[in-house]
DNA sequence: TTGGAGTGTCAACAAGGCTGACATAAAGTG
DNA sequence: CACTTTATGTCAGCCTTGTTGACACTCCAA
């Protein structure tokens, strides 16, 4: 037991759903439902030129229009080269602009085009259907554990920015 | 609209949670929570010299100890290339035993050693710490609900690995 | 005996992480 | 004004982990 106290058997009920087997059960529910939630939008980059990290570049700044690349850095956590190896493609390609800032000459803020917008619109929908499926299957309840866990899990810093980009969407 | 229905705004509020922002939300939150969920076993790999590809390999041996390759090549979903790589240089340290079949000799059958265990126990270890916080803090009912979404999320062969290693955990 | 299944291995390649180093421009500070 | 810090970009090189394709070997079953 890895955090020094008695194995469930000898405890009540109530903790029963902290058991060392449950844990495990959930570790692996989360893998394989990440695998299918990434399943189809990598079958439709898989078409292109692009992979995952497109995906997730294009999510986010399509979410937050305007986000300049230190921002975009802290919520991906990725390198500035890694990311910066993304962006290029993405701008070139003509999906992504990047602005000089206004206040500070030294930012760049990053919007989609017309076309990255399109591409964005076609990959949230096909990962947005499964999970719509997967929410209308498990009905509002359980969304709503599911969320107070995933949110439970994350590290405090990835709590913050999940909780700015929920506030910015109204 | 992905799916052609009327935005939320028009219908009830029983299918509020099938908005496009709170499916858009429940994608960040795997997200940021899967960064999380890897974070823990990820920095104790990071000092020796494997990667999450080891860890899955050592989890799932560990769970289903005298499993084929085959099938360990089915639940990880990758190719038999990608994983024999990482099952050599787990077996040449000593961490996974491969002993031929009895009745099938073409059969491999993969086993942990002491030593596999014993980083199989320490990986587990972080990942379930985490994992129990959270479960702790979210509650018995949340924890229900995102089990039951993530089993909604899986493709339909990973949901049925998903429920027999669930059989085989007891 | 022959075909196919299960496995292992070699080679080559790509995506996407990483580090380190360096360049530039703009902003902030004493 | 001089200096430092910040934001960004870029080059080079490395690692892990995924991919395809080709080929060999063993063994089972028809």
């Amino acid at each position: 037991m890895s955090d020094g106290r008695p194995n469930s058997a000898v405890r009540g009920d109530a903790l029963l759903f902290l058991t060392d087997e449950q844990l495990r059960q959930g570790s692996e529910a989360m893998f394989f439902a990440y695998r299918g939630f990434t399943a189809d939008p990598d079958r439709i980059l898989a078409d292109l030129t692009y992979g995952r990290a497109h995906h997730r570049a294009i999510h986010f700044i399509g979410r937050a229009p305007g986000t300049t690349v230190n921002n975009l850095l802290n919520i991906l956590g990725v390198t500035k080269q890694s990311l910066n190896r993304v962006l290029r493609t993405l701008i070139s390609d003509g999906l992504v602009q990047s602005k000089v800032g206004r206040n500070d000459k030294r930012e760049r803020h990053l919007y989609l085009t017309e076309e990255g917008r399109a591409l964005e619109q076609k990959l949230s929908d096909a990962q947005r259907a499964r999970l719509r499926a997967a929410f209308r299957e498990a009905g509002p309840e359980a969304v709503a554990g599911f969320r107070t866990v995933l949110e439970a899990m994350m590290d405090p810093e990835m709590r913050a920015s999940y909780a700015r980009l929920r506030e910015s969407g109204k």
